[in-house]
DNA sequence: TTGTAAGCGTTATCAA
DNA sequence: TTGATAACGCTTACAA
């Protein structure tokens, strides 16, 4: 085992003092060119590696942001991070990936770690369940210690002073469900992948005022309000679409609902979209490739990283300007897991 | 904005020495219980954040591992990440994800940063193309300077030293093979993402093997070589599958490919698998939900990250073992889009 | 049990 | 243009 190269060891070499290696290193100006050159050439010859550390302390600035995500095995935030990356790398800012997996305890130990790392600013999906239990708190006191933060995805109500880029979930929704009338249907149930979610509460109230305006009914009985177990929800569903009256129509709210409805249709044996109709939410490439393509909800997710991250980067670099809230408009892909029924 | 409360802050407010409100706040042992509890009462009710940066410059441990991924919008990474941070998380360790891109340029830039920031470990999927250009230097200097480093689903063969969790993958595709040849296929193409990349070349290998023991002429032009553009590749699928000596199935090596070769096949009307067997690999719960559900070649994925990341804990720790080479096996899950040829 | 002081690797201020 | 020195926030001998 070596010891790794410090400034020191530079200055050491070229009997100069840490200090002008220092300035050297880092490009200030009041270093002779010949000075510089042999510092650079030391540096590589020594394998020197800076010390973010050390750097960090003295300035301050880490060039690392945290990125809070709520559920790391969804397929969203592949797209999302990727969005964040491609902002951030050019500009030589590094992300740390937090998984919260929806736990309020793990984001709060991680929201406090990331300001424990120095991180610059923090990305985050915040977890609110259905007691409106949160962080708001620790976000408003990294906003104090002046590390900005923005929501993406979720939103935390009680915090109005932080930038945010969302879906506009309702509209995606009324939208699905108006699709689904014109197509004729008007027993329409809907999954809620879980109650208290941002999202999820946003889309449920998409649903309930599309049906409000359009006069359909809403079936408590068809609305199954949390899919997180996968079991139960299967046996919900199977009693639900076991009955004489049943819905025409199902709309999902996120991609593990939108097969958990499919296979739990492929079960029953019920054909799609000919006994049942089916209306997923979020896109996966292979959604279109699925029997039947099914007809989804497309949120430009890689837009709503790159949109993130370009407004943390605009905070951290002192951008003084109002409180940003950008959404974003969903998309409906008409593929052919929804049928047009023709009589009542 | 506030400033952030150190311990000279608490140790201020307390009327005692920094040291001891160190000992306190880290469980050392000399400290009354009285002002053990003092502390941490006063450490929360300012609101104590630890400033990791001077705890790790202090004692050169972070509590953090980097996680270099080469693709970060590959759904592998999102069982691999999950089966990481459940074997990190009770250990308190956090991770730092790196996509590379397969660029090797940002591979080198990651190393280097993380070791500057004093991680303790590195798990790599390290990138070698074709010309054999890779950071072999960079995990060696690493492992110099104290820093474990596990390789996952990657190799670099000039490596011996460093531990490692990979797939077998030629005995992987050799079973796809022989599966085929069971089911009467003696005309077989393959699709390669992409050539250089470890896991690909070995995939190649265990076909050509497959192909050498059971007697299957292999033909340079059912060879994809690279679908790293995927209208390229297209392009040459469609060439191959127009003519009339055509291979009968095809084998993919990874996700986007078999998505790939699924659409081909669509946009030639061919059906799946009357008239061109399929067989994919790397599994996406979707790929039983696709039409036809697709017979897989599947990888212990999350397992995969658990080993790695127990391995590397493991050498945190100290443990001062030989090397390991953990070689996991595939598994094939027989769907149906591989037909059963009847006559030659 | 508590306090003092040095030092981790940098950068920033000031003086030479 | 360069160098000495202090400081960032923390830990850790060692002394009290």
């Amino acid at each position: 085992m070596t010891k790794k190269t410090t400034i020191k060891d530079i200055a050491d070499k070229l009997e100069v003092s840490p200090s002008s290696v220092s300035r050297a290193l880092t490009n200030e100006p009041g270093v002779s060119d010949d000075l510089r050159e042999r510092v650079f050439d030391a540096a590589s010859r020594l394998n020197y590696i800076p010390n973010s550390s050390a750097k960090s302390l003295k300035t301050s600035r880490s060039k690392t942001v945290g990125l809070i995500v709520s559920d790391i095995r969804n397929p969203f935030f592949l797209d999302f991070m990727s969005g964040v990356e491609r902002v951030l790398f050019p500009r030589e800012y590094k992300f740390i990936v937090c998984n919260t997996g929806e736990d309020r305890k793990k984001e709060e130990i991680y929201i406090k770690w990331l300001i424990g790392q120095g991180v610059e600013g923090i990305l985050s999906s915040p977890y609110q369940d259905g007691s409106n239990e949160n962080n708001a708190l620790l976000y408003r006191r990294a906003m104090k210690n002046n590390i900005p933060v923005v929501f993406y995805d979720r939103l935390l109500k009680e915090i109005k002073v932080i930038d945010s880029v969302t879906l506009d979930n309702r509209q995606a929704i009324m939208n699905g469900v108006m699709y689904l009338r014109e197509c004729g249907h008007e027993r329409i149930g809907i999954c809620l992948h879980r109650r208290g979610i941002y999202t999820i509460e946003e889309r449920y109230a998409g649903f309930l005022k599309a049906c409000e305006i359009l006069r359909i009914e809403v079936i408590e009985d068809w609305i199954i309000d949390d899919a997180t177990d996968p079991v139960e929800a299967s046996k919900r569903l199977k009693m639900i679409l076991g009955r004489a009256h049943r819905p025409t129509a199902l709309i999902s709210t996120n991609q593990y609902i939108n097969e958990l409805l499919l296979r739990v249709a492929r079960e029953l044996k019920l054909s799609v979209p000919g006994e049942l109709s089916l209306m997923g939410f979020d896109d996966l490439s292979l959604n279109d490739l699925v029997d039947p393509p099914i007809t989804t909800i497309r949120q430009p997710v890689s837009d709503m990283g790159k949109i993130a991250a370009t407004l943390l980067m605009g905070r951290i670099d002192g951008d003084s300007v109002d409180r940003s809230t950008v959404v974003l408009k969903a998309e409906l892909l008409k593929r052919e897991s929804v049928s047009v029924l023709s009589g009542p």
